[in-house]
DNA sequence: AACTCGGGGCA
DNA sequence: TGCCCAGAGTT
């Protein structure tokens, strides 16, 4: 397992690698970044900032997407994967918001959790893209390159991936950190095909080293 | 913990 | 063609 110092290096070493790093979802405004995480979930994000783009020059406000039959608004997101349960979820979730918050965006993770479509990690972006507030979101990849360089255990879950970066890394680093580690683990250390050969980080790298053993033997 | 939803992108 | 993708809800 990596100590605090080499997590520290791991994140410095990504930031020198994407200095680009930060949230590429559409979020101009909350009411938009929520319906844009929702429907990210299991999506290539270029296609999810395309539909999204698309779907706000129609729909501005909440009770614009509860003023259309389902049906409607499933065709307008139709071109993106699990589209039945993401335009239902997006048509309650707007109903909640208009009802119970006035409109408003809920700053507050445990509320944000109780709308249906998100779970921790979509409340997570909200809260830290949004509103500002610390928070880690971690998703495949974030999950993936901790598992890897050993920062966690494998068969941690992600929540128990959450609590230990939390606890290993600074506040004030959490936001930049998710993002890194998400850029990081999209354009380098990928799922199935690894950059192991050219990554600064295959010395401290648990998975790396292993890899490149397995490599070299064949 | 395993299963399901799912069209588009990419090899 | 086959496989994977900024997950969440249900069983």
């Amino acid at each position: 397992m990596l100590n605090n110092t080499q997590i520290r290096y791991c994140l410095d070493e990504m930031g020198k690698l994407f200095p680009e790093a930060h949230c590429e979802l559409n979020h101009s405004n909350p009411f938009e970044l929520v319906v844009a995480v929702v429907l990210s979930a299991q999506c290539t994000d270029a296609l999810v900032n395309k539909v999204t783009k698309n779907l706000f020059q129609k729909y501005k406000k909440p009770e614009d997407f509860i003023a259309v039959p389902l049906s409607e608004l499933e065709n307008d997101i139709r071109s993106i994967g699990l589209y039945r349960n993401k335009a239902k979820n997006i048509q309650k979730l707007s109903q909640i918001i208009l009802e119970k918050y006035n409109g408003m965006v809920p700053n507050d993770r445990d509320l944000l959790t109780e709308l249906p479509g998100v779970g921790r990690k979509t409340a997570n972006v909200v809260v830290s893209v949004a509103y500002g507030v610390p928070a880690i979101a971690v998703d495949t990849h974030v999950e993936r390159v901790s598992k890897r360089l050993g920062i966690c255990r494998w068969k941690d879950s992600v929540l128990e991936v959450e609590k230990t970066l939390m606890r290993r890394i600074p506040e004030d680093e959490w936001s930049i950190t998710h993002h890194r580690m998400i850029f990081f683990g999209r354009y380098h250390c990928k799922a199935q095909s690894p950059k192991c050969e050219v990554c600064p980080l295959l010395l401290l790298c648990r998975e790396g080293k292993k890899r490149m053993k397995a490599a070299g033997k064949k």
